[in-house]
DNA sequence: TGTCAAAGGTCAAAGAAAGTCAAACCATTG
DNA sequence: CAATGGTTTGACTTTCTTTGACCTTTGACA
């Protein structure tokens, strides 16, 4: 229990502690706690995952930085959808009514349902390789994450 | 943000807050952040885009100047820029300069800027064959359609 | 009119992050 | 004690930034 990625782990859950987003460097890090800097990535990618109610963003080159947000976990519901259709796929009909049920439970606005009916209409994914229900549920998928991120 | 590229942005903004144009030079701003002249340059062309809304004139010499202008964009332009910039395809930083831009035009609010950026995500458009720059022009222009509907 | 200094432009190399991936290592457990 | 699965490390990649050397344009003026 006493391996160095736990102790990484703890280090940035304290500095988390007070505000849920917490901009790290992955270089600074590495070397406080003398490893190499892929192993903030592992502690990152086995930890502070979407699962688990987090989310990273980064951004690479000089003036880089990890952006470590937790999600407000009262959006349990959300969650649950994101899970359900990440599985394989979702066509246009119940997009239609999972952002509608978004609506109801006023977590979006109704321009932002027209907006995502647009985005997800069969006309705009229109590709070669059918494969607009996997795609659907893909867009769905990050931008909801981005929903509860924001809430 | 610990980088001077963004410094400069911010500062050239600031300058720009009050007009929509801005009369600046080379030199002077480069030795007034005591970087390189063609720093300005990278500046200008990473952040003071088309998609963006910005266009640069410049004139070299003595008395040379850069001019920078901010374009003021209504809806009939949004309509332009759908046919021009989305003809064909987009990639993902410049959508987002795009969505900075009508963000800065409130023609989107924040949040929606930031769900469609989610929506138009390389994540969220992975997909088998690499088309997502047409993918994501084609989501664009379906949405942006939809906003001028609207207003 | 030709020359030259004063701009700005271009491009490629170096630098500064972060990301990926696989091999080596280690700890648990059947 | 061997198999399994989680850790740790390091080499290589990608992305973004910074710098500098060299190029082009322009206006002044001898």
């Amino acid at each position: 229990m006493a391996n160095i990625s736990d102790i990484i782990e703890n280090f940035i859950l304290d500095q988390l502690a007070e505000y849920n987003e917490l901009n790290l460097s992955r270089n600074d890090l590495a070397s406080y706690f003398n490893v190499a800097p892929s192993q903030i990535n592992y502690v990152l990618s086995t930890r502070f995952t979407f699962p688990r109610g987090f989310i990273t963003e980064s951004r690479r080159g000089g003036g880089g930085y990890i952006k470590l947000t937790r999600l407000n976990m009262d959006n349990d519901d959300v969650l649950g959808v994101i899970n359900d259709i990440l599985k394989d796929g979702i066509d246009y009909v119940s997009s239609v009514q999972l952002l509608d049920n978004l609506y109801e439970k006023q977590l979006i606005t109704d321009r932002e349902r027209e907006m995502l009916k647009s985005a997800l209409s069969d006309k705009a994914l229109r590709n070669p390789i059918n494969n607009n229900d996997m795609l659907r549920s893909n867009i769905l998928k990050e931008v909801l994450i981005n929903i509860i991120k924001e809430s």
